[in-house]
RNA sequence: AGGCGCGUAGCUCAGUUGGUUUAGAGCACCACCUUGACAUGGUGGGGGGCGUUGGUUCAAAUCCAAUCGCGCCUACCA
């Protein structure tokens, strides 16, 4: 016997472990090949809403492809996440008061694994909470050997096509880190700063000239000032000297276009070694760079002797205060300016000049633009094509190297000259170059997004020809989000087309990010994070708080965070299930759009996996469900109805999936299941209108089609109602497929009238306030009463036993009568009312009806009367308008003769 | 500055190539109903004319233009 209440807990885990323990998940042999690589996620990572959206996209992939009885390949594993992984590494070290460097490389890379092997895969086991298909005996790490050598093989062949090259270039800097990061790694956001105005004088002291700037320490690197040419202001300086304050130097004035003259006083220091556009001007002007700090943005030995081994900061007072006595500091505003900040660190970053590691993505975009423009790679939605296009269009060249210990150190060795090699390893370098010389490998590592670049081919055993690769590459999709769209898709594409040309995968589904119900990003430090885990298990008020404001330090913005979280979740999360979260990411998923997430639609799920639940209650307690093993073939109207909307809901579902519409296929489902199965199909059933093994086999194939979105609840059911000699796992049934000739209109079209007619006495019974329980005596008329009392007599115990009726005939006599009328389609109704009519009521109720049909007819009309209209339009549309004219028309005088007799009386 | 996206019921969103409803759903709301699958329920109901203004068309929420508001991305003014 099933609960009167479904209860997520009781069944979620237990299946789970059952599915990972029958092995399951593991790839069948035969069928057609599908394969879907896991953006893997990050090694320090926990599951958060983003994951449990995409996650659960996928699954419902993944297992309605098993269910089609493909070969399914869902590819999962984990990213090494350089730089997060060695901060997180190096935090705890600190704790106990030990530093990377006290360590060493060798000593602290032992400790980074070990804390890999400990912690690394908390976000497996939280995924498997949300029920993912995923085969956990065959994962990747990016760091695993057999990764690993796919990196060296790619940075290798890379570098011998000359498309990876080391050079002296300006990167991003990110001095707390003490590493290079690319362009993509930097943040800038408007932060409010000060802009100061120096006098820079003439070296012969003629006269001087103001520059404006937000960074005055950068000045003792100053080698030029720049003007426009056109500024009639600075011409006839341009080509003298300055005297740079605070040093010895002079550097000349130059003229340049780039100089916008309307900021500022229109003159600019120009500083080649600490900022991206003076670093250009200065090759263009061949003017030289002089780098005054050191790795960690202290002032380094080329300025002058009291800003020395100070901080960018602290220098930056300095010089302002050296300024300022020397009567050289000629104002200073408020000002605001976008500051660039490390993604991880936070710390602001320094444009330094170092040698790098560059892939040429120049040179590789043309080939991943090209797959997408002419739709090798279809992105879904569409928008983002453009997007991806047009970011690989303006490329520059992505710096590789990271100057940290955990990743693949570089494959490049030195001998003493400073000649670089390039191989798999020192030995390979040795024996193709012949080399006897001392040699050392470059020291540092590469960017983790290198290795992920090559994750679709590499986690399937490349370079090396295996027969995996064969079958399941290109992969099917790629289910991500657009903020990693250049990061991670654009380089794939580009490594893939290259390295094995082939293209990574056929098509890209890009989603939204899960936002907050403001619409806001969903972050710790906003306090607004929600726990996937908490929406499936449950979190009381108290424990939620004190999740959100763990991480705070400051009072008020505890007190923030607290307030708002009580507000929205004043008794805490009930306990949704994942069934329930899972279709809410489904329902919510519509194309293209972030999406804001709404507790009161889980709630709604969570309502409807209890319907569901509920309705297999039903059905177990009038059949004696697993006896059935033969379907019989519909004969009655109920039965004929619900096979040929099932049939229909196959074919919707069908589209849906292949659309990637994951909202629609969600909300076909819930409409069949709620309105169609339970609202009418069961009440038919109940007065023995539906054969015990439709009502039966439509629960069944509810249960498959619901199966890839709602895994658990679909599950647990279906062992109670499957065929006994059926397998007890849903994975292992085929995926229904729509047969047209289950397709039966003339059952759908009675079937309509039939509910119509229902509804509308249910609507009279209301309006007139008649207790649901009374049962009514009805009267029902039409053009055509023959056809009518066909049906009439075929049907009238279950409209009867659905409408709540003493009885029900065709009788012309009552229209004579006090009565309530309505009208369902071609078929008048009467419902004699001798006491409870109100005539006031009644005729109000008429006189808004026929208000209604007035305004119809008048729009039909205008439409019809239209010469342009009848002319122009397809003949089925004017058809189609003129009986629907005529039915208003018919409509309306029944109304009117119906208040004629009202108010007659 | 350039690009993209979005503005449809109180809220969250659908509306597929312009034409079968009076523009739909869920949640919320109102009324009635504790009838043996489900009150995590049932029945019925109210509520918007699709940001604004023009245009194309026989016909526009749907196509075009302008405009307002919001969001995001890219590049930036030192």
């Amino acid at each position: 016997m099933m609960d009167k209440h479904y209860s997520p807990a009781d069944i979620e885990t237990r299946l789970y472990e059952e599915w990972e323990a029958s092995k399951l998940f593991v790839p069948r042999s035969d069928g057609m090949p599908y394969c879907i690589m896991l953006p893997p996620p990050n090694v320090t990572g926990n599951l958060h809403m983003g994951h449990a959206f995409q996650h659960t996209l996928m699954d419902v992939l993944i297992r309605y492809n098993t269910m089609k009885q493909k070969s399914v390949l869902w590819q999962s594993g984990i990213d090494h996440a350089g730089i997060a992984t060695q901060i997180v590494v190096e935090r705890q070290l600190l704790h106990k008061g030990i530093k990377r460097h006290d360590l060493g490389r060798e000593k602290f890379i032992e400790q980074v694994w070990q804390w890999k092997e400990l912690s690394g895969d908390s976000i497996t086991r939280q995924m498997r909470r949300l029920g993912t298909s995923i085969d956990w005996s065959d994962q990747r790490f990016t760091l695993d050997d057999g990764f690993s050598k796919a990196v060296l093989t790619a940075f290798s062949r890379l570098h011998t096509d000359g498309l990876i090259y080391r050079g002296q270039r300006m990167v991003n800097w990110d001095p707390l880190l003490g590493t290079a990061i690319s362009d993509l790694e930097v943040i800038s956001a408007e932060e409010d700063g000060i802009l100061w105005y120096f006098r820079y004088p003439l070296a012969d002291n003629s006269d001087h000239l103001t520059v404006a700037t937000t960074r005055p320490e950068t000045m003792l690197g100053d080698t030029a000032v720049a003007v426009h040419p056109d500024d009639q202001r600075y011409r006839h300086l341009v080509g003298k000297q300055v005297a740079l304050p605070l040093t010895s130097r002079t550097i000349p004035i130059i003229a340049d276009e780039q100089v916008d003259s309307s900021f500022g006083t229109g003159c600019v220091k120009i500083t080649p070694a600490h900022d991206f556009n003076d670093y250009k001007m200065g090759q263009r002007h061949n003017l030289p760079c002089i780098n005054i700090m050191n790795a960690d943005a202290t002032m380094n030995a080329a300025v002058p002797e009291e800003f020395r081994d100070m901080d960018r900061l602290q220098a930056r007072e300095a010089v302002c205060a050296a300024l300022k006595a020397r009567g050289l500091l000629e104002k200073q505003h408020k000002h605001r300016s976008n500051i660039p900040r490390g993604e991880r660190s936070k710390a602001i970053i320094e444009p330094r000049l170092t040698k790098q590691w560059f892939v040429r993505a120049t040179k590789l975009a043309a080939a991943a633009i090209e797959a997408v423009e002419n739709d090798m790679i279809r992105i879904v939605p569409q928008q983002w094509k453009k997007v991806y296009c047009n970011w690989l269009h303006n490329v520059e060249d992505w710096c590789i190297s990271r100057q940290l210990w955990w990743g693949h150190q570089i494959p490049a060795w030195y001998d003493p000259h400073g000649k670089i090699y390039v191989g798999l390893s020192e030995e390979d370098v040795r024996q193709r170059y012949g080399i006897q010389t001392p040699l050392q490998q470059d020291s540092d590592v590469l960017d983790t997004w290198f290795s992920s670049s090559l994750w679709t081919f590499a986690t399937l055993g490349w370079p090396t020809d295996t027969p995996l690769r064969k079958k399941f590459h290109p992969t099917d999709v790629l289910v991500t989000g657009f903020d990693i769209l250049f990061f991670w898709v654009a380089r794939m594409v580009m490594m893939s087309i290259h390295l094995t040309g082939e293209i990574p995968f056929r098509s890209v589904y890009v989603t939204g990010l899960v936002r907050d119900e403001f619409g806001q990003k969903m972050a710790k430090s906003k306090g607004n994070v929600l726990d996937p885990l908490d929406l499936i298990d449950g979190i009381t008020a108290e424990d939620l708080v004190n999740k959100r404001t763990a991480d705070t330090m400051q009072d008020h913005h505890a007190q923030k965070i607290t307030a708002r979280t009580r507000q929205q979740f004043p008794q805490g999360i009930t306990a949704y299930g994942t069934d329930a979260l899972r279709f809410t990411f489904c329902s919510l998923s519509s194309i293209g759009r972030d999406i804001k997430f709404d507790i009161g639609r889980i709630e709604g799920y969570h309502h409807f996996c209890n319907k569901l639940w509920n309705a297999a209650r039903y059905v177990l307690g009038t059949v004696d469900a697993p006896s059935v093993s033969k379907v019989v073939k519909a004969q009655v109207l109920a039965d004929r109805w619900i096979v040929s909307q099932s049939n229909k809901l196959l074919g919707e579902i069908e589209r849906a999936l292949a659309s990637y519409r994951f909202d629609f296929y969600a909300q076909s489902l819930y409409e069949f299941i709620w309105h169609q199965y339970c609202d009418w199909y069961l009440e038919c059933a109940k007065v023995k209108e539906g054969h015990p093994s439709i009502l039966v086999n439509t629960l069944r194939v509810v249960l498959k089609l619901l199966h890839p979105v709602m895994p658990f609840i679909s599950e647990e059911i279906w062992r109670r109602v499957k065929p006994v000699k059926d397998s007890d796992y849903l994975l292992h049934q085929p995926f229904p497929s729509p047969a047209p000739e289950c397709r039966d209109e003339h059952a759908e079209k009675e079937f309509a009238w039939l509910q119509k007619l229902v509804t509308t006495i249910r609507e009279l019974r209301a309006t007139f306030g008649i207790s649901p329980r009374t049962a009514l005596t009805v009267y029902i008329r039409s053009s055509d009463n023959e056809q009518l009392g066909t049906k009439l007599s075929e049907h009238s115990t279950l409209i009867a036993s659905l409408a709540t009726l003493s009885s029900i005939s065709i009788g012309e006599d009552a229209r004579q009568q006090v009565v309530a009328t309505g009208i369902a389609g071609d078929t008048e109704v009467w419902i004699p009312l001798k006491d409870v009519i109100d005539r006031d009521s009644e005729s109000a109720r008429l006189h808004k009806l026929i208000h209604q049909l007035d305004k119809k007819i008048a729009n039909l009309n205008g439409q019809l009367t239209n010469p342009q209209f009848t002319a122009r339009a397809p003949q089925e549309v004017v058809e189609d308008i003129r009986q629907r004219l005529a039915s208003a028309q018919n409509d309306h005088s029944r109304f009117i003769s119906q208040l004629k007799i009202i108010s007659d009386l």
